[in-house]
DNA sequence: GTCTATATGGCGATAGAC
DNA sequence: GTCTATCGCCATATAGAC
């Protein structure tokens, strides 16, 4: 190989490298919570317990650590999302099944809605930048799927796209305003608890929703 | 009164105030398209034709300004949904008549589901501080008037703040979203028609999730 | 890979003229 | 009520030592 990942680290200084993985971890807590904008490096870097120039070793700009960290995140939606929508099944058990393997996603990944919900308001200029076909194709596919659920009988007929967007709605929005939605149910939503009940829920809304 | 609201401009220089209402509308917008910390004076005040130190003479702080443009927001959206859910009817009626006003209003304002779901999701400081309990007042009546509708046999039953959680999601995301949504409708979401057949649409939606 | 030091610019906010 | 001028701070980003 032309570039050599040289194992064993030279005698001198640089004694504990942060991993670049760990970067982006920091970064999506804190893009997550505050948002691009509200976002500043030095914060980033003080979590990472490095210097703010230091992380320009790692990334060039601000844009491009951000623009990596949401890239993992929609890469990781777009494959759950299309892996769970190619299962056996009729339409109905496969949307069950989908609806439950978001919930889970989005309850072991705090982070996750609440970026996807910025960009999608468009506080970020991921979506409609580089993200813009993926995100478009998860939308496609999930009209898709409930378009062909409606042919063959197993969802009531109505606008797909309008189904698509409640159910991206309902799945975001619960998890975004974790915060809000806490103090409302009086316990932390992401607590075993809450999280199973909101799945329980949430199937049956679902359902309810494409066949009733 | 002790101060005079002189109606006659001297003669001198400030010959064009820009009213406080003209501000604060052109603040709105702002904050509801870049966010709190994605939005400067200085763009209010461009967007105003006045100098960015002129702002305060109108608004003490930033926060300030930023308070009294969210205070106006929930206060609309607090009137409309308590007002609607206290009409006549069975509960199936009422709740399809609140479905109409709400998306009517969003309609109608372009901001105000964007600004409430930055503040949502923890962006401004305002659902967390001057406006938690009108904040809480809302989502506890609404869990109630759900749960009545329960009670009486009208809807389902099912955790009346896992539903007022869907529903509230549903109703924002899609206009909160406005950008990526056109894109994904092919067309403006605000246009008459993509605006009717949401009505139709969620309220067919938020109906079947009530009693379905 | 991380550091110190620095360049450059925009931000919120204030003072005081008109 | 709006202006010009300015202050102090923090932001992104760069240069170069170790």
């Amino acid at each position: 190989m032309v570039t050599k990942r040289t194992r064993k680290r030279k005698p001198g200084r640089p004694s504990k490298p942060i991993g670049r993985e760990k970067l982006l971890t920091i970064a999506r807590t804190a893009f997550a919570e505050h948002g691009y904008a509200g976002t500043s490096l030095s914060t980033i870097a003080d979590a990472a317990g490095i210097r703010k120039a230091s992380l320009y070793y790692h990334f060039d700009t601000k844009e491009e650590l951000y623009f990596e960290v949401l890239s993992g995140v929609l890469t990781n939606m777009s494959s759950l999302i299309m892996n769970a929508q190619l299962g056996e099944g009729n339409f109905v058990d496969r949307i069950d099944r989908l609806s439950e393997l978001v919930v889970d996603y989005f309850g072991e990944h705090p982070d996750a809605s609440r970026l996807l919900v910025r960009e999608a308001i468009g506080d970020g200029d991921f979506l409609s930048g580089p993200g813009k076909e993926v995100a478009q194709r998860v939308l496609d596919g999930a009209a898709i799927f409930l378009e062909a659920g409606m042919k063959v009988g197993d969802f009531r007929k109505q606008p797909p796209k309008q189904l698509a967007i409640s159910i991206v709605g309902m799945h975001l929005f619960f998890f975004a305003s974790s915060g809000m939605n806490s103090q409302f149910m009086g316990e932390d939503i992401f607590s075993p608890s809450i999280l199973s009940e909101r799945k329980e829920s949430l199937v049956a809304q679902i359902r309810s929703l494409c066949v009733g």
